[in-house]
DNA sequence: GCCGTATAATTTTTT
DNA sequence: ATTATACGGC
C-alpha cells in the first residue's frame, strides 16, 4: 500500500507514536490512509486489543473493520461510533453511575415521546413550548454539559425557563426508569471517566492507539471523550476536512480542529491535497463553489485525473419532470457502459425520494433507498420492539405507553393516566400496576382485565428469554395479538406491514448468527444505535438513492445531485443565518465531490411542498460554478402545466365499504356501569382526569345521561355520567 | 370511558 | 400529503 502512496499519504500511514492530525481534502484517500495505518500498526506487532477506531456511522465502522480484517485477519479491535463505544463502556460500569447494565437507550422519537409525557404530567401548556422544541433545547444543554440546575440558572426568557423545568423532570424520569437518550450515552461516559480514575485508567491504558475519523463533525463532548481516552499514551490520530463539516446542527464544531494542536502540543499535521477520485472538471466546479465560503481556510485540491466530461445541468418544470429526466439520464449512462450501481441520486430532504422512486418504478429501473424512513423507526417495527423492550426493562415508560393499547384492548387515555399516577405515587413500575399490584388505584373491571392480559403478554414473552432473539420476536408478534390484528384489519398497507415484520425477524435472525451471545439486550442496543438495517448492498445492480448527509464518505462513478433550488439547497430553514448557508454550501460540496467521472445537477421551476405547488428559483450555488464546465440540458418533452402523467397516490376505492360494514360486529356496550349516577346540579364531584368540579346541569339523552360540569382547573366540560365514574365530594 | 371520523398543523439533515 | 389533535357517538 505504501508503494502506491503519495509522500503525504506515506507520512500519515508511517506515523507511529504521538498525536497526528490529518487534514484531508475530499477524495484524497483519507479512509484508506487511516485503515492502512491501523493495519500497519498491527503488522508491527501492536495488539488489535490495544486499538480504538471511532467512525461517524455504524456503516463506516463495519466497512473499516472489513478492510482491516482483509489485511490482517480477524481482530478484536474496537471499531465503532462514539455512541456505540459509550454504550459498551457504560454497560460494563452501569452500577457506578446509578444504572443497571440492562438500561434502555431512547432514540430521538422515544426521547420526544418521553419529554411529551413529562410535559403532560406537569400540566404545562403546550402553547409556549412544543415537545420537539423542548427536546432540542434539552439536547443542546446536554451537549454543553449543563445539568438541569445549571441550565436553569442561566435560562433566559419564558421558553428556556419552562424547558429548564421539563429538563429536570425529564432527567429524573429517565434515570428512575433506567433509560438513557443519545446525549446521555456521551455525557455519562464522560462523567464516568472523569469521576472514576480506576475506570479511566483501565481504558486509557488499554487504548494505545486511537483514531477518530470525520473529526470535523465531532462535538466538543465527543472530543473530550477522545482526549480522556488518549490521556495516557497520547497516540491519537484525527482525520477530517473542515470543508465537509455538515453536522453543526448536531453540535459539531470546528473548534475541535483548532483545539487539537493546543491540547496536543507538537502534534504532527499532515495535509492530503491530492484528489484521486474526481475528474478535473468536477473538482474545478466543487472548488469554485466552496471558495465562496468566507469562514474558511484556503485549501488547494489538485488531481492528475483526466479533464473529464462537462457537468450536466438539468432544468425541469416540476419535481415529476425532474424525476423522469433523472431516470432518462440513468438509462443514458447505462447505455454508455455504466452499471446501475455506479449511479447515485442525492437530495437534500428525504421527501424528495418519492417522485424519483415512482419514476424509477414506472420504468422498471431497480433502486436501493438508503436511510429514508429508517427501518427501525417504522410504526409496526417500533411496536414489536416496544414489547421486547418491556421484557428487558419493565419500567420503560415510553414503550409501555406505546403498546399498552396496541392492538386496541380498551385501555384509553384516562386509564393510562391512572396507571402512571399510581406508578409514580407508589414507586412501582407501570408493568406492576398493569399486573394489578397497585394498592391505591381503582379501575373498571373491563380495564383491569385488559391490563392484566397485557401484563401477561409481557410475562409470556419473558418466559421465552434465552432462546434466539428471532424466536422471541416471533412470539412477541403472536402473543401481543399484533398478528391477529393485522390479519383482521386488512388495508392497502397490510402487505407492507407484514413485509416489515418479516424483515425485523430476519434482522433478528441475522443478529443471532453474528452475535450468538448478544441476547435480546444486545439486539435492542444494536437496533437503537444502528437505526437502519445494513442492507445496502453495493454489489447489487441498483441505482442508489440517499440524502446528501448520508453520502458523506462514499463515492460513485456517476452522481446526480437533485433539487438545486433556493429554499431547498440551501434549505429555507437555514437561510436566515449566513453561517448556516455556508453549511449548506459545504453540503452541496460534499455531494458534488462524491462523483468520480460524471456529475449531474438538477433543479425544478416548481415543486410541491405540503401538497401545494410553489415556484422555485435555481440555487445560488449554481451561479458559483464556472459556466465553462457546465452543459445545460433542457427537457426534451414538455407537458401541460400541472398536468400529471401518472398518479396513483390518493386513489380510493369506495365500492367495498358497504360490504365491510355488514361484516362488522355491533359495538359492544360496557358490561358494567357504575350504579350511582344520580348527581344533581350544584353538587361537587371529582373526575379521574379533570379533577374537582361543580355540576352545572344534568340531562338525559337517550340511554345516557350528560352532565355539564365546571372543573376548577379544566373549565367547563360535558361528561357522560354512565362512563365518567365520578366521585361525590362533600362541600 | 373508548373509538372512529373530521379538522388542523406541519415539513432538514442523524447517532 | 401525511400526521397529530379535537370532537362527537355510543
Amino acid at each position: 500500500m505504501l508503494e502506491n502512496a503519495t509522500p503525504a499519504q506515506a507520512a500519515a500511514i508511517e506515523h507511529r507514536d504521538g498525536p497526528l492530525m490529518i487534514l484531508a481534502g475530499a477524495g484524497s484517500g483519507k479512509t484508506l490512509a487511516i485503515t492502512a495505518r491501523i493495519a500497519r500498526l498491527i503488522g508491527q506487532g501492536v495488539k488489535p486489543y490495544n486499538i480504538l477506531a471511532i467512525t461517524f456511522t455504524n456503516k463506516a465502522a463495519s466497512e473499516m473493520r472489513e478492510r482491516v480484517e482483509a489485511l490482517v485477519g480477524k481482530t478484536d479491535a474496537w471499531i465503532s461510533t462514539f455512541h456505540a463505544m459509550c454504550a459498551r463502556i457504560l454497560r460494563a460500569h452501569a452500577d457506578k453511575i446509578g444504572f443497571t447494565r440492562d438500561f434502555t437507550i431512547y432514540d430521538s422519537d422515544d426521547t420526544r415521546a418521553c419529554i411529551k409525557s413529562v410535559m403532560e404530567e406537569m400540566r404545562l401548556g403546550l402553547t409556549t413550548l412544543s415537545p420537539r422544541g423542548c427536546a432540542e433545547i434539552i439536547s443542546t444543554a446536554k451537549r454543553k454539559m449543563l445539568p438541569p440546575e445549571q441550565f436553569a440558572a442561566g435560562a433566559f426568557g419564558p421558553i428556556e425557563k419552562a424547558a429548564a423545568k421539563v429538563y429536570a423532570k425529564y432527567e429524573q424520569a429517565l434515570h428512575s426508569k433506567n433509560c438513557m437518550d443519545f446525549d446521555d450515552l456521551l455525557l455519562f461516559a464522560h462523567r464516568l471517566l472523569n469521576e472514576r480514575p480506576d475506570v479511566l485508567r483501565k481504558y486509557a491504558e488499554r487504548f494505545k492507539y486511537i483514531s477518530v475519523d470525520e473529526f470535523q463533525d465531532t462535538n466538543s463532548l465527543q472530543y473530550m471523550l477522545a482526549r480522556q481516552l488518549a490521556c495516557k499514551h497520547k497516540n491519537i490520530c484525527v482525520v477530517g476536512d473542515p470543508d465537509q463539516t455538515i453536522y453543526t446542527w448536531r453540535g459539531a464544531t470546528l473548534r475541535n480542529v483548532f483545539d487539537f494542536e493546543r491540547d496536543f502540543p507538537g502534534a504532527k499535521v499532515v495535509l492530503l491535497e491530492q484528489n484521486f477520485r474526481s475528474t478535473k472538471k468536477i473538482l474545478r466546479a466543487a472548488s469554485s463553489l466552496i471558495s465562496h465560503n468566507e469562514e474558511r481556510k484556503e485549501k488547494r485540491l489538485v488531481t492528475n485525473n483526466p479533464e473529464g466530461e462537462n457537468i450536466i445541468l438539468l432544468e425541469a418544470d416540476d419535481e415529476l419532470a425532474e424525476a423522469e429526466h433523472i431516470v432518462r439520464l440513468v438509462r443514458e449512462f447505462r447505455d454508455e457502459g455504466f452499471a446501475l450501481h455506479d449511479v447515485a441520486v442525492l437530495y437534500r430532504v428525504n421527501a424528495q425520494s418519492r417522485p424519483i422512486e415512482e419514476a424509477l418504478l414506472q420504468e422498471g429501473v431497480p433502486y436501493a433507498l438508503v436511510g429514508a424512513v429508517e427501518f427501525y423507526r417504522r410504526k409496526e417495527i417500533k411496536d414489536i420492539l416496544a414489547y421486547l423492550r418491556l421484557v428487558v426493562n419493565p419500567a420503560d415508560i415510553v414503550s409501555f405507553m406505546r403498546v399498552v393499547n396496541i392492538p386496541p384492548r380498551g385501555i384509553g387515555a384516562v386509564t393510562v393516566g391512572k396507571i402512571s399516577d399510581a406508578a409514580s405515587r407508589e414507586g412501582i413500575t407501570l408493568a406492576d400496576v398493569a399486573a394489578g399490584k397497585s394498592k391505591s388505584a381503582s379501575f373498571f373491571p373491563k380495564q383491569a382485565q385488559a391490563m392484566k392480559e397485557f401484563a401477561d403478554v409481557i410475562e409470556k414473552i419473558r418466559a421465552v428469554q434465552g432462546k434466539p432473539v428471532a424466536e422471541m420476536a416471533m412470539e412477541a408478534v403472536r402473543l401481543s395479538g399484533y398478528q391477529a390484528d393485522i390479519e383482521k384489519n386488512k388495508d392497502e398497507r397490510t402487505e407492507d406491514r407484514i413485509a416489515n415484520i418479516d424483515q425485523l425477524i430476519n434482522a433478528a435472525a441475522e443478529y443471532d448468527r453474528g452475535e450468538p451471545q448478544g441476547g435480546l439486550q444486545g439486539f435492542l442496543e444494536h437496533v437503537a444505535l444502528v437505526s437502519d438495517v445494513d442492507q445496502w448492498d453495493e454489489k447489487a445492480d441498483k441505482v442508489t438513492l440517499m440524502t446528501l448527509h448520508s453520502s458523506k464518505g462514499l463515492e460513485f462513478p456517476v452522481v446526480i445531485v437533485s433539487g438545486l433550488e433556493e429554499g431547498l439547497l440551501p434549505h429555507i430553514l437555514t437561510m436566515e443565518r449566513s453561517g448556516d448557508t455556508e453549511e449548506e454550501r459545504r453540503l452541496c460540496f460534499v455531494g458534488m465531490t462524491r462523483a468520480m467521472k460524471r456529475l449531474v445537477l438538477t433543479y425544478a421551476n416548481r415543486r410541491a411542498a405540503a401538497g401545494r405547488y410553489a415556484d422555485r428559483l435555481p440555487s445560488r450555488f449554481l451561479s458559483e460554478i464556472p459556466s465553462d464546465v457546465l452543459s445545460m440540458r433542457r427537457p426534451l418533452t414538455t407537458r401541460p402545466p400541472g398536468g400529471r402523467m401518472f398518479r396513483t397516490a390518493g386513489r380510493r376505492d369506495y365500492g367495498d365499504d358497504e360490504f365491510a360494514d355488514k361484516t362488522q360486529e355491533p359495538a359492544q356496550s360496557p358490561e358494567l356501569l357504575p350504579s350511582d349516577i344520580r348527581f344533581k346540579p350544584g353538587e361537587r364531584v371529582r373526575h379521574g382526569h379533570f379533577g374537582a368540579g361543580k355540576i352545572l346541569s344534568v340531562q338525559k339523552r337517550g340511554k345516557l345521561t350528560h352532565a355539564r360540569i365546571f372543573f376548577d382547573e379544566a373549565g367547563e366540560r360535558t361528561v357522560v355520567l354512565e362512563y365518567a365514574n365520578l366521585e361525590r365530594l362533600e362541600d
